[in-house]
DNA sequence: TCTGGGGTCCTAGGACCC
DNA sequence: TCTGGGGTCCTAGGACCC
């Protein structure tokens, strides 16, 4: 039975929920921008066209941006959420199998689509109807030749949304124009590899000799000249694994030396973390804890702790965070950044009973405390740590209002 | 002045075991 | 005098993705 895998990959995502309740934004260049408005992380059409790179600097183009009226915003992930979930819930409706893969994409299974065309442009229209969110399906025998497909589709508009790589002949001019840096798995390091190798576009990649590809490069890469062959290495992904590492962490809206700065932010990225942790019902073996200090890029340092036992309560992980932080902190330096991962998860129902007998009520009064942290709204209930800064906030100066997850932040209509 | 955050997988190399 | 080698596990680091 052969596969047939789609891509459904959101236009321009970011600026596109932008536009939803901005009308105003409508065919004008606008930019989004990462956490503390550092970076460029989505452009529309008329962006890109202007030539900003993704993943620019801000400050780098701000007099750019004044001179050609690009709006750039803040990122607003509440409303991405939601808008997220809206989209990916047309599909789960519409297709028998969705695999999500990020917040604007997921795969959906064709394999017994007796015409995958007309119900890819059938999906495409239904998507844009119900949440005004225009996409692009890119269509294929394998999730390589998918994702190329896509790609072409959205340089080229006559396509209108919905590429198919099935017929060989159009599949390897396809390829022919195709970048090999816009091969999926192929980012800036493997790309300039391979073109010292004469391997400029994606054909060449397809043509190359996978034993050579593999000894030279990885298993991955060999499975990327398969894939680009028509043969599938990559399959739907059938169970949602749960995470291998939870990972919090923040650049501060400005430098800090305080250690009582460092501490509060850190104490906010363990909540976080252990939120995470909870909700997929896991506990953690082992924590890192590390800051960044010093002038861009900044130095890392980390350091690390193994618990006895699997942990998951809050109090336990604040404490172990904190106790690393001060490890690690030295005065008189000036700290842009800090972190926290928690690795070695398993479930929780899985701990070993402890060697040692537990003390009862502490456990409790810590398992309730965690939930609450969990639950309740910021203002109402914090941990002390938490209390002693603020410093580390970041920057958010354009952002737009939470329409669809805030009351008080629903757009509201004029008389 | 201002440079994101959250993940995954693979590989090489060291420690250790028999 | 001869001075192994194969397997596994762990970790750090690098590359990629969005």
């Amino acid at each position: 039975m052969k596969k047939i895998f789609c891509l459904v990959d959101c236009d321009n995502f970011y600026v596109s929920c932008e536009r939803l309740f901005n009308p105003a934004l409508e065919g004008k260049p606008v930019v989004v921008l990462s956490n503390n408005d550092g970076c460029i992380v989505s452009r529309s059409q008329e962006a890109k066209a202007l030539g900003i790179p993704m993943g620019a600097p801000f400050f780098q183009w701000e007099a750019f941006f004044k001179k050609h009226g690009v709006i750039a915003l803040s990122s607003n992930y509440p409303l991405y959420g939601d808008i997220s979930s809206r989209v990916m819930q047309v599909l789960e409706e519409s297709a028998p199998f969705v695999e999500i893969y990020s917040i604007d994409e997921a795969w959906i299974d064709l394999s017994n689509c007796p015409s995958p065309e007309d119900f890819a442009r059938k999906l495409r229209e239904k998507i844009g109807r119900w949440t005004g969110i225009p996409v692009t399906l890119g269509i294929g025998p394998t999730k390589t030749l998918a994702k190329s497909a896509s790609k072409i589709a959205k340089k080229n508009s006559s396509l209108k949304g919905v590429n198919l790589l099935f017929d060989e002949e159009e599949t390897a001019k396809v390829l022919s124009s195709l970048e090999i840096e816009d091969v999926w798995g192929i980012g800036k390091k493997l790309a300039t590899k391979l073109k010292d190798l004469g391997i400029h576009k994606a054909i060449d990649l397809k043509n190359a000799d996978p034993f050579k590809i593999r000894k030279t490069f990885s298993v991955m890469l060999e499975r990327t000249v398969w894939e680009l062959r028509g043969i599938s290495c990559f399959g739907f992904e059938e169970n949602i694994d749960p995470p291998k590492q939870i990972l919090s962490s923040q650049t501060f809206g400005q430098p800090l030396s305080r250690l009582d700065d460092l501490r509060a932010a850190t104490a906010n990225f363990v909540k976080e973390a252990g939120k995470k942790l909870r909700r997929f019902g896991l506990a953690t073996r082992r924590m890192a804890v590390f800051i960044r200090h010093g002038s861009f890029p900044g130095c890392m340092e980390s350091a690390s702790f193994c618990f006895m036992e699997p942990v998951e309560d809050l109090m336990n992980l604040l404490e172990t965070a904190d106790n690393l932080l001060q490890a690690l902190y030295k005065p008189r330096r000036t700290y842009t950044k800090s972190g926290v991962v928690l690795f070695d998860l398993l479930p929780r129902e899985n701990h070993q009973a402890s060697f040692w007998p537990r003390e009862g009520e502490k456990e409790k009064k810590y398992h309730t405390l965690s939930h609450l942290l969990d639950e309740l709204p910021k203002p109402l209930l914090r941990v002390g740590t938490e209390l002693f800064g603020e410093n580390w906030r970041l920057r958010a100066q354009r952002k737009s209002p939470s329409y669809t997850s805030k009351w008080e932040e629903l757009p509201v209509v004029k008389a």
